[in-house]
DNA sequence: GCGTCCAGGTCTACC
DNA sequence: GGTAGACCTGGACGC
């Protein structure tokens, strides 16, 4: 086992464990982490045949990025694996609009300061997509134990015990079947192997929704195209490719939004909608950081 | 131990 | 465009 060390420097307006914690994916594997030390795991695919194991650490400016292999790294895997962290932590997006929008909000002016507003990513949109339908009608241990099982029977091995996300390709391979009975993947299951068939012979572009110039509307209904993906997966894979407008509602934020601003009554999701309208195109992404303000400050416990 | 309900929803058919 | 009913699964809950 080889042992690699790399630095990755972080702007000013960052912070490492608000962006890592920032919502459910770091709990998901490849993702894992350790809330004590403050530090995020991930099992990478650097190309067909090398995984790596990445363990990241906030260090003053900098994120320290200690990288087992079986072989030595080259430099342009090297380049890529940081490349690929990047663009996980959201480090190649500028988040300086936000937070001077922020600063407008007596309410959020925290959220500046703290560095709040990054939230994690996969890799790949693929894997972000596929992990959005596996949180659907389910409770968070069902999501995990899909995305585990998922992880563990298609991905490649890393080190016996650990395992990348899998490629589309070893998805589509499997059957509608073979999801059902041993991924528990359920009704999701013809979802989820449509998806990886599409992706795999190249007539689903996913990747492209990152660096789309589509009006946010239309990338919307682009991404309602995919089965299994409705108002609440696409409102929230919006967040993670860089589009904040929607607020991707689901039974969980609901119950937040009902706690923090109607004293436990429920309301319709167009007067949560009505609330949000004034903070424009961030508003996604506000509200999110609202519902989850408590997660990183004892303050705010609810 | 067993039945019911529901969870970080979505799809389809029907009106 | 709005709505009812079906859909996998596992854990919590009441009895």
């Amino acid at each position: 086992m080889h042992t690699t060390v790399l630095n990755i420097l972080t702007p000013t307006n960052f912070n490492f464990w608000r962006t890592a914690y920032s919502h459910g994916w770091a709990d998901l594997p490849p993702f894992s982490y350790n809330s004590d030390t403050e530090e995020l795991s991930r099992v990478l695919t650097v190309d067909s045949g090398t995984v790596v194991s990445a363990l990241l650490k906030a260090k003053g400016k900098r994120i320290k990025v200690k990288i087992d292999s079986v072989k030595p790294l080259s430099l342009f895997q090297k380049q890529f694996l940081i490349s690929q962290l990047k663009s996980c932590l959201r480090l190649n997006e500028d988040f300086s609009d936000f937070h001077r929008a922020a600063r407008w909000h007596p309410e959020y002016k925290w959220i500046g300061t703290s560095g709040s507003g990054r939230m994690l990513r996969a890799p790949t949109v693929f894997e972000d997509v596929l992990k959005m339908i596996c949180t659907t009608n389910c409770t968070w241990a069902l999501t995990k134990l899909m995305v585990t099982n998922l992880v563990e029977h298609f991905g490649e091995e890393f080190h016996r015990t650990l395992h990348a996300f899998p490629t589309a390709e070893a998805i589509a391979a499997s059957s509608e079947k073979y999801l059902r009975k041993e991924i528990k993947a359920g009704y999701r299951s013809p979802y989820l192997i449509e998806l990886a068939e599409r992706v795999a012979s190249g007539k689903l572009d996913l990747e492209s929704w990152r660096t789309s110039d589509l009006p946010t509307d239309e990338l919307f209904k682009q991404m309602r195209q995919v089965k299994g993906v409705g108002p609440y997966a696409a409102g929230n894979l919006m967040k993670l490719v860089g589009r904040y407008d929607y607020l991707g509602l689901d039974s969980w934020v609901r119950a937040q939004y009902y706690k923090l601003h109607r004293n436990g009554r429920t309301v319709k999701d167009s007067t949560i909608e009505k609330h949000y309208e004034p903070y424009g195109k961030w508003r996604g992404l506000f509200f999110w950081l609202e519902m989850t303000r408590y997660w990183h400050d004892d303050k705010f416990k609810l």
